[in-house]
RNA sequence: GCCGAAGUGGCGGAAUUGGUAGACGCGCACGACUCAAACUCGUGUUCGAAAGAGUAAGGGUUCGAUUCCCUUCUUCGGUACCA
């Protein structure tokens, strides 16, 4: 029998779902393993093949632990809920649900052909209401509780209470402080608080809720109609569709992680992840030591604020301070501004405000600022200190204020320079450090500014002569002692932004009531999404849920109309998979604890600072309340490169479209009408009209530079010839175009069959090529994408060669973790592979033989060989290489001729986990009755491979010239004797005495001479 | 600019602790089968006629370096007025 996968692979998917084969016992008695992918959004473009990739190896590993006696947990579902469903919607009127719907049973029919190993019983989608009621319980567990810094974790909202109750609160300075809080809250006693009204005490709390309103600058995106994360935000574009963003002050809900800045930082180092993904969270939590210094304001006519606080990395240069400036946004400049500067003052801070995020970034280089009028008073000297306006300076980063010193910052002598503001000079570069390229003025000898935190200190009263490592300790105590300010850590890290202004999202569980929010009983929820006519915010800019007709909260109070953002869902839905049908629990302890944390979990690195930022806070805040009992969710994190598409592209000729006709006419005006008019006088003066020309690369780039080509003309002439000088094509520059065709039409990088082309697209209905032969296309290696042609998906791949070669040839393509591109002219080494592995079942008349008895000594030392490599590589994650030893003990035991039970019984458990349906068929066919699944790994036994000789090879000063094969009984010496005696080595001495002579027993000789 | 990853045949890649560089697969060439082609099977395939050279370039440590150290270059990914 041949080989036939189709019908192989047919059989198992339904026999696997007939049983569930893979379904993950609560038996807690075995040990756990818990695999975990990430969580797919069911896009409407389906999975191309480079999506499946972390699923494979995913799968092979679930399927090795399982081998090796694990309850292994592999569970798989929809992260449903998002923009792209919803902007459908818009378009079309199809309720989002719907389109979601179709969507994962595409994504489902996809995944299955693949032949995974999930426990699809455990399937969770976010948008299923009894899935989102438990992330709207996770948010009213957030809003009722706080971050208390005392016992360093979050607590329920009423020991903050009782806090205030005893104490009151102090100020910015009081210790109950955490994470950030959107604007200063004033001091209140603790028997103000008890006379506070319901409205002042919810609104004073909300300063501390985990989750919570708050009015902030927010990154607005006017086409989505939303606000978006900073991580949704890419260089002033959402991440999402492209659009722009801007800043805009809104009343916004948001997540205070914050207060977990610290925690999140430091327990980085006790996960196994790939370094590039903890640096990007280290540098997206951005923590910075230094000090907050307050300045006295002078001769101010403010009644709240007496000084400026700043917020600096570097108080030892607090001597070179000459300036101070403040964020446009900042609350002090209106108040300080002096009379005469007030119009330059306010017109900067209006542009500045307005300028959106993209033109601020856009303009980096460009110097702006503006003098309130107004001074500081240093706190050392007593020196009189002007305070700028600048939007270097961002309002949402420490106290939206600095110290400028302009000698040891960048930005601060860019500024100095523009504006001819003074430049002191307070650290001595070291004579052995070069000097630093920037400055290039070549004023101060392009010796400033000296950024470095190395040299002495020099012009600085008490830091003089102090290094700066020793002067930032000495002044931050000097500030701490004379009350100026205090040492401080600061954090880039803000709390995300939470609502989203958008129909398909959990409702936000919130109703109001005078204005104050208040969260729902726990026992209300599932709050449900309501219907609406329009996907659309309505006339007046609410939400599309104040479309919803009598919706409201005890049929009288408005519900919160913003709903959550896509990583709401996704930030717990791995603790869901645990115990996925607890209708009284988010999941049940016991379970939790048994299952813990991921121990593999796969995905790609985009949700660095995203998704995998926002479950480990999620993650940390549930643990400190108590219902889990680990505080990181992912234990180890491997992220897969991207499967690159192989693009191909072609040069052509092609016309100026103008409807359909391609060419311009000499003919004067009308073309369309003119073409019709020959096309009656002359038959096929359409079809001329519409060729489009193949050309080198050559003529492509000679066309570019001369605006023509001499064979190019020659070309149009003939093509035109018989139509006299009624129509004469013409062509510019601008008609040569460089431009993707579909990747599976050339082979290699020639395009054989232009009737292909010709048949693929209706532009090439006509196309010729300029030169006979073969054309070449170029290729290129690119994301894979619909416009370029190049996507692959894996339902092709599965017809044309089965699942099994799919996943082998997915992890035959190289290091998982690497990007690589996808070339299916290796597919055949795969496919040839398993139907060779096949063979070694079968005799010559393909009828199913394997013998009984004792294996040969070399199939042993094979199979045990592989054994090792197949483990060793499975614990490393080595998945190409695994493929390749597969394909090497294929190779040895057809050379054996070994078709011995025992010996193919144990390769085809080894094989199981990358190639499972084959495994599976030819396992039954030997004989056994259970699936192949639950049986247990082969055990290596080192007693197979070992040798009692070996080739060694010869090195003469490190470089390998011949091999000579000796007993490995012999030791150093013997080896030595044996080896000088050859005539080989005489020959590579010419005559020489060997100076000494290397031997390592049973690895190499090397002669040094 | 800063941070991270990487650079090995025509191509994807291997070399796990410093010990035979190029496993395995593709492609290519030749041969067998065939009227022929495809498929399949077999042989060869880093460069060089050879001596020899060779893992981005240069230097260092070592008996010995793809592997460790220093300098430089290139590519990819992330990130950026963060005080």
């Amino acid at each position: 029998m041949e080989y036939d996968f189709r019908e192989i692979e047919k059989k198992w998917r339904k026999k696997w779902a007939e049983n569930k084969t893979f379904s993950a016992s609560d038996d807690q008695t075995k040990p756990k393993y818990y695999v975990l992918d990430m969580f797919p959004y069911p896009s409407g473009a389906g999975l191309h093949v480079g999506h499946p990739l972390g699923y494979i190896a995913s799968d092979i590993f679930s399927r090795y632990k399982r081998l090796q006696g694990y309850n292994v947990l592999h569970p798989m579902g929809y992260d449903s809920f998002g923009l792209p469903a919803e902007q459908y919607a818009i378009q079309t009127g199809q309720h989002p649900e719907k389109t979601t719907k179709e969507n994962i049973a595409r994504y489902r029919d996809q995944l299955d052909k693949i032949g995974f190993s999930f426990d699809w019983d455990r399937e969770v989608r976010t948008s299923d209401p009894n899935y989102y009621k438990w992330t709207q319980w996770i948010f009213i567990q957030l809003f009722n509780s706080w971050y208390n810094p005392r016992t360093n974790k979050a607590e329920k909202i009423d020991t903050l209470i009782s806090v205030f109750e005893k104490e009151g609160f102090s100020g910015n300075g009081h210790d109950i402080l955490t994470g950030d809080i959107e604007k200063d809250l004033l001091p209140f006693s603790a028997e103000d608080w008890k006379n506070f009204d319901e409205q002042k005490k919810q609104e004073v709390l909300m300063n501390f809720r985990l989750t919570y309103l708050g009015e902030a600058y927010v990154n607005w995106c006017p086409a989505l109609g939303t606000v978006l994360a900073n991580d949704e935000v890419k260089d002033g574009f959402s991440e999402r569709g492209g659009h722009p963003v801007e800043r805009k002050l809104m009343k916004q809900w948001s997540m205070r992680i914050t207060a977990y800045a610290q925690r999140l930082l430091d327990s980085l180092d006790t996960i196994d992840w790939s370094e590039s993904i903890k640096e990007a969270q280290r540098n997206w939590i951005g923590r910075s030591e230094g000090a907050s210094l307050k300045f006295q304001i002078q001769n101010t006519k403010s009644q709240t604020g007496e000084f400026i606080e700043v917020f600096t990395t570097r108080p030892d240069t607090i001597f070179g301070v000459s300036f101070v400036t403040l964020a446009p946004e900042h609350e002090l400049v209106s108040q300080i501004t002096t009379a005469e500067q007030k119009a330059e003052v306010d017109a900067y801070v209006t542009k500045a405000k307005n300028r959106s995020e993209r033109e601020r970034m856009a303009d980096v280089n460009t110097i702006s600022g503006v003098f309130t009028g107004s001074y500081v008073e240093h706190p050392f000297t007593g020196k009189q200190i002007p305070i700028w306006v600048g939007d270097y300076v961002l309002v949402g980063y420490g106290t939206g204020a600095v110290m400028a010193v302009p000698a040891h910052d960048e930005r601060d002598y860019k500024f100095a320079k523009h504006f001819g503001l003074p430049i002191t000079q307070v650290i001595e570069r070291p004579q052995d450090f070069p000097l630093p390229r920037r400055g290039t003025e070549g004023e101060d000898g392009g010796n400033l500014p000296w950024t470095d935190k190395e040299g002495k200190l020099i012009n600085s009263d008490f830091l003089n002569g102090l290094d700066v490592k020793a002067a930032i300790k000495k002044a931050i105590a000097e500030i701490d002692s004379r009350g100026f300010g205090k040492g401080q850590v600061n954090y880039r890290l803000r709390n995300a932004v939470f609502g989203r202004q958008r129909y398909w999202g959990e409702p936000i569980p919130v109703y109001y009531k005078n204005g104050t929010p208040y969260v729902l009983n726990e026992n209300e929820l599932p709050l449900t999404l309501p219907e609406v006519d329009k996907y659309l915010p309505t006339e007046d800019g609410e939400p599309p849920l104040a479309r919803a007709n009598n919706w409201k909260y005890q049929n009288q109070f408005d519900y919160e109309h913003s709903t959550m953002p896509g990583w709401a869902g996704s930030s717990w839905y791995f603790l869901r998979y645990m115990d996925p049908k607890n209708s009284g629990e988010f999941v049940s302890k016991k379970k939790a604890e048994y299952w813990g944390q991921v121990d593999l979990y796969i995905g790609g690195s985009e949700h660095a600072t995203g998704h995998l930022l926002y479950s480990r806070f999620w993650n940390k805040f549930l643990y400190d309340l108590g219902y889990i009992s680990f505080d990181e969710p992912f234990k180890k994190l491997i992220n897969q490169g991207m499967i690159l598409g192989n693009s191909a592209y072609v040069y052509v000729v092609l016309p100026q479209t103008q409807g359909h006709i391609p060419f311009t006419l000499s003919a004067h005006h009308g073309e369309h009408e003119e073409i019709i008019k020959l096309e009656e006088k002359f038959p096929g003066a359409q079809i001329a009209a519409r060729k489009v020309l193949l050309i080198p690369e050559d003529v492509y780039h000679d066309i570019k530079k001369n605006g023509s080509n001499k064979e190019v003309d020659a070309w149009f002439k003939k093509q035109f010839a018989e139509f006299g000088d009624d129509m004469i094509g013409s062509y510019s520059s601008g008609n040569a175009i460089r431009t993707a065709i579909d990747v599976s039409l050339p082979e290699g990088d020639r395009l054989k069959d232009l009737n292909k082309l010709r048949q693929w697209h209706r532009q090439y209905e006509y196309a010729e090529q300029l030169i006979e032969g073969d054309y070449v296309c170029s290729r290129e290696v690119e994301k894979m994408s619909k416009s370029k042609y190049n996507v692959q998906t894996p339902d092709e791949f599965v017809e044309k060669f089965g699942a099994d070669t799919l996943r082998l040839y997915e992890m035959f393509l190289g290091p998982l973790e690497q990007a690589k591109p996808w070339d299916t002219q290796g597919i055949n080494g795969v496919h040839n592979f398993l139907r060779r592995f096949w063979r070694l079942f079968h005799n010559d008349k393909n009828e199913f033989a394997v013998t009984d008895g004792e294996p040969s000594k070399e199939s042993l030392k094979t199979l045990h060989k592989t054994i090792k490599k197949i483990q060793d590589d499975l614990e490393r994650f080595s998945f190409n290489t695994g493929v390749s030893n597969f394909m090497i003990a294929t190779n040895e035991f057809t050379d054996q001729k070994c078709n011995n039970r025992s010996v193919l019984c144990e390769m085809l458990i080894l094989l199981s986990s990358y190639a499972p349906h084959i495994a599976e068929e030819l396992w039954e066919k030997i004989g056994e009755k259970e699936s192949i699944t639950y049986a247990a790994f082969p055990k290596f036994n080192p007693e197979y491979l070992i040798e009692s000789s070996f080739e060694y090879p010869v090195s003469f000063n490190g470089k390998m010239r011949f091999k000579i094969e000796l007993p490995l009984t012999l030791n150093a010496a013997e080896i030595e004797k044996e080896v000088m005696a050859l005539e080989n080595t005489a020959k590579y001495l010419e005559g020489k005495a060997p100076k000494k002579v290397i031997v390592v027993p049973g690895k190499i000789v090397n002669v040094v001479m």
